[in-house]
DNA sequence: GTATAACCGAGACGGTACGTCAAGTCTTGTT
DNA sequence: AACAAGACTTGACGTACCGTCTCGGTTATAC
């Protein structure tokens, strides 16, 4: 959707050739910097307006508009596309409990919950416009998640923690979505008890079914 | 918000002698039912007009702010506030499949997935506004599916097949917010063995942490 | 437009034998107070409600609306039709004078000037709405002052201060055009000098052309 | 209130450097056009609604609040505001005639009689808000009429048709509230009589009072 | 150097939904 | 039948903000 940095896509002499005053990313940085600024300090979703996001980073609309397609995608790239941490421990649980604590940091943080939810809603819509589907694509926070689990399953697999498939999906929906019914549903945060089951429940997600299961 | 339909409030007869216009019992019902129409019918959140429900209704935009406070309220009465039948199966595993089974068919059928993420996202920004927080009160469904998730374990344990107490916190958050994940983050629906291996996992995140833990 | 006090239209007991509670004198005479109430405290037609009035008077909409078809109906009886008193000098020109006298108050102080206009514009509004026309039938003020000029200049002729025809119609126009082009074209009031002027500008009006006439 | 064309205020090249989009002439021409034709289409002022205004002119409610601040000040310029020809004629009772013509013709031409009543009772409301008086300097007729009767009697003294000084009020309060009156209160228009007559009473009205008068 | 072209800020534009408000009508139960 | 209360439909209002477009002006490469 963004073109990012714009230069980096082809190497950074690919346009040579092409007349015209190059993209500023002075002006790139203000304006993530000016929306990551109002998510936090703003109650809703559409308290930020595009209007004050320019005013703030001294751009304009018309910038906005010619990096991003929409409101949405601007706050996407501001406010979630940061980058998760890949957990380094020495046992899965560890892993997946630095990897829980990243995510909740994020999605505490990041934005008041409100502008969380509201940015989230209005990516559904676009993609659902767009007739989009797929895993989480919109939503880097989605992504990243289950690029982290399965290389943190991996490393489990070598070190001989862990033995045959792993459901990524499962596990991935018991992390997020219940991070997500937490935070959203603004239940309070988890402490360190739940954390610690909630661990555990999505490394038992991860795990294949056996033949013998409960009643 | 909505003093549904008016007299129940305090018995049949507690407003006797009330002069004024009752309300239309009529335009109520037209106004939900108009609304879940558009709810279905469209793509977006922002595609529910309120006028246009309104005109559908045969009502008006005055009778719609006159009961509710917002576009969320009056959606989410429609739209979300419809009764979950409560399980009767034979066992704790059927049972909680067909509580799964029921919320899922009213996430997928009472609006499009955006109008759901939509309408979400504006109850809890008003919540938040509100300072109101809380276990979910504003969405229905959520409400609703701890009730039964109490009921349904209560009968498993009469029933002997299960000891000991129940974390329903946690069995609420992994089965609201994987179907959560699933639907609104687009992956598609479960099929049945994925419908299955929830079920258990939602029974697992019940069970109470045994002494002996995973790796 | 106004079937006033409703009694004095057949007799008091004209309507012996037909069922049903009485219109209210109390009630009409509250709502026509209220409304005089409202019309001096508040700077704009517009904010004087039918729902305010109607509260004030401890009566309700639907009783107003069954003594008169518009709001601006009521705020034309309530307001404009306040009686002039038949000046009674013993000169042309001080009746005259006194007649402008009378009416300069009754428009500074029946309503704000505002009000006035509206009230005024509206009921331009209706007339135009009904195709009647005519000679200012529904601004009170207006026909009694048509009244008060003849009856003016009748005794002016009587007493011998007069000759011939009058031209009344010039006269009321000079009279009551140059008070409303003062009072709502909020030129500030007239002081002494200025209402001696107008006084003579009155009379002159009146004055048959001679066959002499001006450069 | 409207910066007509926007550029003449201060030259052409004044406000050089300026950036932003200019305002678009055409959009004005089209908004006040539109306001025109609504303005004689239609009976009564509240019909002439924001959105029709927007709607014809191929415009929007948004750019027509974006440069008057109420319906009243768009009618006000679009309808009033219209240039009253200088009189050109060899004597000053053919002067005074051809303005009270020329005033005559605007006030029957430009609305219907209860659109221009609509239209100044909101103005005189807006400026009683704003807590504005003076001489009728929203009603762009009154105040060019003053400059005109200002003009003819300067060219009347020159030509020695007058002496002394003129009371040019009084003179426009004749000539303006005769008129108002006529055409607001319905009585129907001036015959030529008639408006001989008012020509000499406006002359009259502007000539100040000689010792001897009137009983 | 000078031409060209993409960028930039500012801000006006069309469009659309919102939530408010008052007018005038209708309904209910009481007097 | 008239009344107070109050819910109803209607429709304009003025606000807000989106995403687009138009300005004048500013770089940066190409010739």
């Amino acid at each position: 959707m963004t073109p990012p940095p714009s230069e980096p896509r082809d190497g950074p002499s690919a346009n040579r050739g092409v007349p015209g005053r190059k993209r500023s990313e002075q002006s790139r940085e203000a304006l993530l910097q000016a929306a990551r600024e109002l998510s936090v300090s703003v109650q809703r979703y559409r308290d930020i307006s595009i209007q004050a996001i320019a005013k703030r980073a001294s751009s304009s609309k018309a910038t906005i508009y010619r990096w991003w397609t929409s409101k949405a995608e601007l706050i996407r790239d501001a406010v979630l596309d940061q980058p998760l941490p890949m957990p380094r421990g020495d046992s899965l649980r560890a892993d997946i409990e630095s990897a829980i604590r990243s995510q909740r940091e994020i999605m505490k943080t990041a934005a008041s919950l409100p502008v969380f939810a509201g940015t989230w809603a209005e990516l559904v819509e676009n993609r659902v416009l767009a007739n989009q589907g797929g895993p989480m694509q919109d939503c880097p926070l989605g992504s990243q998640m289950v690029g982290i689990l399965e290389s943190v399953f991996d490393r489990a697999r070598q070190r001989g923690d862990w033995e045959g498939p792993v459901h990524l999906h499962a596990a991935y929906e018991v992390l997020f979505g219940s991070l997500f019914c937490r935070l959203i549903g603004q239940f309070g945060d988890f402490n360190e008890e739940e954390l610690d089951r909630l661990t555990l429940r999505v490394i038992e997600a991860a795990r294949p079914l056996s033949n013998s299961d409960s009643r």
